[in-house]
DNA sequence: CAACCGCCCTGGGTGC
DNA sequence: TGCACCCAGGGCGGTT
C-alpha cells in the first residue's frame, strides 16, 4: 500500500479534502475544518509505514497519518468516478489528476494531521510515538524484542500483538507465527526461553515477508491495495479461520478457542498447552 | 506502573 | 420475509 501510494502522490500538491464521515478523522481532536485547512495547498513529499501505520509527509514538518482499520481502503480513482458506497474521504490535487479516496466499510480506520518528532533515529508522527519498529525495519533489533518479551508477565500471544514491543503483527499474523513456532497461544512469555522468543520472532517475521511479497491478507475480500486489487495471502492460511481442518503439519484438526473478545486458531497436537 | 477489560462500528451471515 | 443477534478487527480509555 505505501509503495502503491508513493507512485500515486507524492510530489502532488492537495487542492481539496472532503471528510464525508466525521468518524474517519475522530483521532484528529481539533475538527474536520481544521483538517482540511492544514491539508489544503499542501505539498505531499514522501510516504512511510511503521507496523499498521501508514503516513505522508507533507511540506512544513508535517504527516497525514492513516490507519487502515480492519477494512480500510485507500483507492486512486479518476475525478467523477461515482462515489463508492463507504466512501469517507476524498483528496484532489491541484493538478486536476486521479483523487485519493479513502474507503472504509467498517469504520476502524482514520486520518489525522500530526506534526513531527524524533524518537530513537526516526522521524514519527507525535500519535505513534510508541509504536515499536516492525520486524522489517533495518533498525529493528530482535535481541532487544527478546528481552522485552521476556520481561512481560502475560500471555505469548498478547505480547505478540503489544504493539509498543514489536509493531505490524494482528490477529491472523499471531495465529500463523504461533503454529510456526509450535507455541500455545497462553504460553507464559516470562517462561518463554530466549530461543523460543527467537523463534517465534522469526516465524512472525517470515509471514509478514510473505504475506508482503503476496500483497497482504484479504480473507474477508475488504482489503484491497491501491489499484483495488485484494491480496492473496489468506490462501497460505495455515491455521486463522481454519478450525476443523486439519493441521498441515500432523493432520490433527485446528481448533479455536476464544480469545480477548475474537478468536485464537491453533493445531492443539503441535501447540500444546504449559502449565 | 503493568496488565487487562470493554467499547468503538458496520454489514454480512445465521437462526428463529 | 423480517427481525434479533453474533462476529470480525486494532487501539485506546478507564479500571484493577
Amino acid at each position: 500500500m505505501r509503495v502503491g501510494l508513493e507512485g500515486h502522490v507524492v510530489g502532488r500538491t492537495l487542492s481539496s479534502v472532503e471528510v464525508l464521515h466525521p468518524r474517519a478523522i475522530r483521532r484528529h481532536l481539533p475538527g474536520a475544518s481544521d483538517f482540511t485547512g492544514r491539508l489544503t495547498g499542501r505539498k505531499l513529499v514522501a510516504t512511510r509505514r511503521r507496523g499498521k501505520y501508514l503516513w505522508v509527509e507533507l511540506d512544513g514538518e508535517l504527516a497525514l497519518l492513516a490507519h487502515l482499520g480492519m477494512s480500510g481502503q485507500l483507492l486512486v480513482q479518476p475525478v467523477g468516478a461515482p462515489d463508492e458506497k463507504h466512501l469517507r474521504v476524498r483528496f484532489r490535487f491541484a493538478d486536476d489528476g486521479p483523487e485519493l479516496r479513502f474507503v472504509d466499510q467498517r469504520t476502524f480506520g482514520g486520518f489525522l494531521v500530526d506534526e513531527l518528532v524524533t524518537v530513537d533515529g526516526a522521524d514519527l508522527p507525535t500519535a505513534i510515538e510508541h509504536i515499536a519498529r516492525d520486524p522489517m525495519d533495518p533498525a529493528f533489533d530482535p535481541a532487544a524484542f527478546v528481552t522485552a518479551l521476556r520481561r512481560k508477565r502475560t500471555e505469548l500471544k498478547r505480547a505478540l500483538l503489544d504493539q509498543s514491543l514489536v509493531s505490524g503483527i494482528g490477529n491472523i499474523y499471531a495465529d500463523e507465527a504461533l503454529w510456526r513456532a509450535r507455541l500455545h497461544w497462553s504460553r507464559s512469555t516470562e517462561r518463554l526461553s530466549a530461543a523460543k522468543a527467537r523463534e517465534v520472532l522469526a516465524a512472525a517475521t517470515d509471514v509478514m515477508r510473505e504475506a508482503l511479497g503476496q500483497g497482504g491478507t484479504s480473507f474477508d475480500a475488504l482489503y484491497v491495495n491501491i489499484n483495488g486489487q485484494s491480496g492473496y495471502f489468506d490462501r497460505s492460511l495455515a491455521v486463522y479461520g481454519q478450525e476443523g481442518l486439519p493441521c498441515g503439519r500432523c493432520g490433527t484438526p485446528i481448533r479455536r478457542e476464544p480469545f480477548m473478545n475474537r478468536s485464537s486458531y491453533f493445531c492443539p497436537r503441535c501447540q500444546r498447552r504449559t502449565k
